[in-house]
DNA sequence: AGCACGCCGACT
DNA sequence: GTCGGCGTGCTC
């Protein structure tokens, strides 16, 4: 009996929307070769031979026998396990992914084209000594491992402060999972992903553990994820895309740090990590963790709506005290003469800290660049009125736009508030930073080590590492760094923190808040970690005034969800609508144009009929040409009682469109709650 | 996306 | 007469 392969193709598309090739072609399955479902092969494909994924096989085919080709040979060995691919189609249903793209994420190109790197060696990870095996539980704790194992279908959220033993939950949690035969998926920041945390998994579980994450090699990486596939390593620790790890019989899935923003894929394909958890854990019939000091707005209002359990550590379980956060108005010290980066009592209190030998970190946000425009005098900032939000700054028509509504306003000359003409945007950098320490300190006579860390100089493989190294080990000294210092590390000789400019966060995104309470919280918690010191924390802002500042300092999470969950619901922001952008780019911008005007007309005749849409419009993006592309989008916000017919409604129109003609010289990209606007 | 086919203008 | 422009259509 002959058999037929349904193969979906790779044919190099970098759209993420839909053509003609999109879909599953037949092919013969020669005798010789062994291809099953999940199999990944290379096919004939008009005169060029090209990548695909067998997602059926069949004994019968609709083709004509004469048109249909052999398969030409295996690409790899490599099977896509069944749980991965069954959840192919809800997978791109759910994001309005191309099969391809998700299955290249099943399957990366480092694995499929991968060699073995290392002979067997693999690289121990520093600071194996610093463990415990048989810590004992707080009952807190103990509660939450019981009810986590005990309801494997339920989506939990973790939420404890900082040094509330979260790790050490998850770690009980996955001792259990292994002991009943199956295996485990814990997901961290990127950022995060220092070699602390994985030497403490490592010396708990020893090699039954695999890393997965970008700052591997190839080999390295093809030797961990080799690992996995085979069953040698039965936890997986990685980043973001260690989500389509190939694990069989998962009986954990842990997101650690769950309102970090990297778990959000923000470049094509574009998914977001826990949708994919929770389809995974159904498959299994395994629990979700989601772990937070400062849980996501979404998440904890899923857990008000019942659709996650809420679970909580409020015992600090080595009872240092949190440090005590105090606020700087930088208005006020430029009104009272003083224009340097820190605030009088803050460069005080940084070169007292020295001179008792205690170490300081400085803190930048967004590489100390900042879009918002601020009134150094009054500390008035650029709002659009429709939408609660900053509005941006654009180079390019001098303009100050507010990227969710049509609003703008020319760039001010002079402060809407109090008249002055000390209007800024942007904010200076780190090196700006380290030059005028070094000045100040030796103004002081203190002679201490300023480091510098930065997504500039940490490229390098290993660079962090040895950075993070040289601070721990020199006290007293001083860390200047952007957000990627606030992440998981543990320095006990820290006794102050500094945020340089707090308010670095607040760019146009009805998220920011959100975003902000999160860091702010988490830098802050970096000062004061040893028992008996009592840490402090500075946070120098234009609005001192600002909401999240008062909840970030009393440490009041509820409060501050109280308030965001109620300017989302009357503003009408996620989780009350969802956002969706089609962005259309290409090389002639009246071309781009035709098609957005196209597309809108559908789309306003929808809302006429269903009154879908908060918003509908349609304009330039931010960043109005890149690449020689022009790039064009459309913005919508969708009423969340009919957001799955809304979106399934504009993706039909996209795919629509792009079978005209004028749609052959533009790409059209879809995303639903976009991550950045840009 | 590649690549072929095809129908019109300017050149050895 | 044919070389080459890119509009249109196809690829299991």
């Amino acid at each position: 009996m002959m058999k037929y392969a349904k193969v979906i193709i790779d044919a190099a598309l970098n759209t993420n929307t839909t053509s003609t090739l999109d879909c599953a072609w037949d092919y013969l399955v020669p005798p010789n070769l062994n291809v099953i479902r999940g199999s990944c092969v290379i096919v004939p494909f008009g005169k060029r031979e090209i990548d695909g994924f067998v997602v059926d096989v069949k004994e019968q085919t609709d083709i004509a026998l004469d048109l249909l080709k052999p398969i030409k040979r295996l690409a790899t060995n490599f099977v896509i396990k069944t749980e991965l691919l069954d959840l192919l189609p809800q997978i791109c249903d759910r994001f309005k992914l191309r099969a391809i793209d998700v299955l290249k994420l099943y399957l990366p190109s480092t694995i499929r084209k991968g060699k073995p790197k290392r002979n067997g060696k693999r690289r121990v990870p520093i600071g194996i000594e610093k463990t415990d095996h048989n810590v004992v539980l707080n009952a807190e704790q103990q509660h939450c491992v019981d009810t986590v194992l005990s309801q494997p279908d339920k989506v939990f959220l973790l939420k404890g402060v900082t040094g509330s033993g979260k790790t050490e939950v998850y770690m009980h949690i996955i001792k259990k999972v292994l002991e009943a035969g199956k295996t485990a998926l814990m997901l961290v920041p990127e950022i995060g992903l220092t070699p602390q945390v994985l030497a403490n998994f490592k010396a708990r579980f020893g090699d039954v553990v695999a890393m997965l994450h970008s700052k591997l090699y190839g080999g390295e990486k093809f030797d961990e994820w080799l690992r996995v596939e085979q069953g040698t390593a039965r936890i997986v620790i990685g980043a973001r895309s260690a989500i389509f790890a190939p694990l069989e019989n998962i009986g954990a899935i842990i997101i650690d740090e769950e309102h970090d923003g990297s778990y959000q894929s923000d470049s094509n394909p574009r998914y977001l990590t826990h949708d994919i958890a929770i389809m995974r854990a159904k498959a299994n019939h395994c629990p979700v963790v989601l772990g937070s000091a400062t849980p996501s707005v979404q998440s904890f209002y899923l857990t008000q709506q019942g659709q996650y359990q809420l679970l909580e550590l409020t015992k600090r379980v080595n009872n240092v005290p949190l440090p005590k956060i105090e606020l700087v108005d930088m208005a006020n010290e430029i009104r009272s003469g003083n224009g340097g980066i820190f605030g009088n009592e803050v460069l005080a209190e940084l070169l007292q800290t020295l001179r008792q030998r205690r170490s300081v970190m400085i803190f930048l946000n967004r590489r100390g660049y900042s879009q918002t425009v601020r009134c150094l005098q009054c500390g008035w900032s650029a709002k659009c009125e429709n939408c609660d939000v900053s509005m941006v700054y654009h180079k390019d028509d001098e303009q100050l736009k507010c990227h969710y509504c049509a609003a703008r306003m020319p760039f001010p000359s002079r402060c809407p508030q109090c008249g002055s003409t000390y209007i800024k945007h942007g904010a200076m950098g780190t090196q700006k930073i380290c030059a005028e320490l070094e000045k100040l300190l030796a103004q002081s006579n203190l002679y201490v080590p300023v480091l510098r860390m930065d997504t500039d100089n940490t490229q390098a493989k290993g660079a962090l590492v040895k950075i993070l190294e040289k601070f721990a080990s020199t006290a007293p000294s001083i860390l200047v760094g952007t957000q990627m210092i606030a992440k998981g590390h543990h320095f006990p000789q820290v006794n102050l923190v500094i945020v340089v400019n707090a308010d670095g966060g607040f760019v146009s995104d009805y998220r920011s808040a959100e975003r902000t309470f999160a860091l702010l919280t988490q830098v802050a918690g970096r000062a004061g970690r040893e028992i008996g010191s009592a840490g402090k924390a500075y946070l120098q802002t234009y609005m001192p005034n600002h909401y999240v500042y008062k909840f970030i300092q009393n440490y009041d999470y509820n409060g501050f969800y109280q308030r965001e969950i109620a300017a989302r619901q009357a503003t009408k922001y996620p989780p009350f609508a969802t956002i969706v952008r089609v962005l259309v780019s290409g090389m002639v911008d009246t071309k781009i144009i035709e098609v957005i005007k196209q597309m809108m007309q559908p789309l306003r005749q929808y809302d006429g009929e269903k009154q879908a849409f908060i918003y509908l419009g349609a304009m330039k993006c931010p960043y109005g040409r890149l690449q020689n592309k022009y790039r064009y989008q459309i913005l919508a916000r969708i009423k969340q009682d009919v957001v799955e017919q809304t979106v399934n409604f504009m993706d039909k129109c996209i795919k629509q469109i792009e079978q005209q003609p004028i749609a052959r010289s533009v790409k059209i990209f879809f995303e639903i709650n976009p991550s950045s606007l840009s």
